[in-house]
DNA sequence: TCCTCCGTTTCGATTTCCGAAGCGGTCACC
DNA sequence: GGTGACCGCTTCGGAAATCGAAACGGAGGA
């Protein structure tokens, strides 16, 4: 139950999502986040390094703890859900800037776009 | 990423979680999501009926659809995985009304406590 | 009739979230 | 040395979400 609520906040589930392809900074994590506030972000860190599913690299980046692994894999069955969900309600893909027609399940497991970027080249 | 959002909603994932083991009317519903205020139980309800997660009975209660059940089962990797978490943040377990050792890793699959619960008898 | 539970709505108070600005710091570049 | 860009992080006022309790009409049992 403490589970749902730790996830239930506003942008958990998401910034364990943002993490899955590799440690990221403060800010660039805030980015890929659709830009959420800076405060709202510390405040769910500080959660996620509490519930010990984070932990900050000496270079200040956030990394997953093996934990933190396990839970983004345990999301796994949601995401792929979303997909046949979002084909359920809206058959037509009123957003599709790419439509690639089937057979675009994504499996983003240990793939990802692994770019743990940091500093410059940006 | 828009289930990111139905589901980071404060009491979506519980509302879910607590459907699972059959329908159930709105105050009895509430009463099991720690009795959470109305308002926002009504306004989850509608947006979950709006996402075809669940439907509304004839006789009023509420019941996953088909859909709402997939989204249940894609649940319990991380249901699963709130258990590990919990052994390990809190392997003393402050709250052991009773404690069987191990191997009480609760699969509350189609199994739960099925008291579809109506009207009297309470 | 009275009492209980039901689903649902309304409303003021509290909490959370947002968004933008600002702080001190590092580093590249000129 | 100066400038500018990015960094992690904090502060703060206003907007939005959530709470909590009261209330409504209706169904049913005593």
């Amino acid at each position: 139950m403490a589970a749902l609520d730790l996830f239930g906040r506003r942008w958990s589930l998401r910034i364990l999502w943002e993490l899955r392809a590799g440690p990221l900074g403060f800010r660039p994590l805030q980015k890929r986040c659709d830009d959420m506030s800076s405060s709202v972000m510390r405040q769910r860190l500080t959660e996620l390094l509490d519930a010990q599913v984070i932990h900050q690299l000496p270079d200040s980046r956030y990394e997953l703890t093996p934990l933190g692994q396990e839970a983004r894999h345990a999301l796994n069955p949601l995401a792929r859900w979303a997909e046949r969900w979002a084909a359920t309600i809206d058959p037509q893909g009123a957003d599709h800037t790419d439509d690639q027609p089937a057979s675009r399940v994504s499996h983003p497991d240990t793939a990802g776009d692994g770019a743990p970027e940091r500093g410059s080249a940006d």
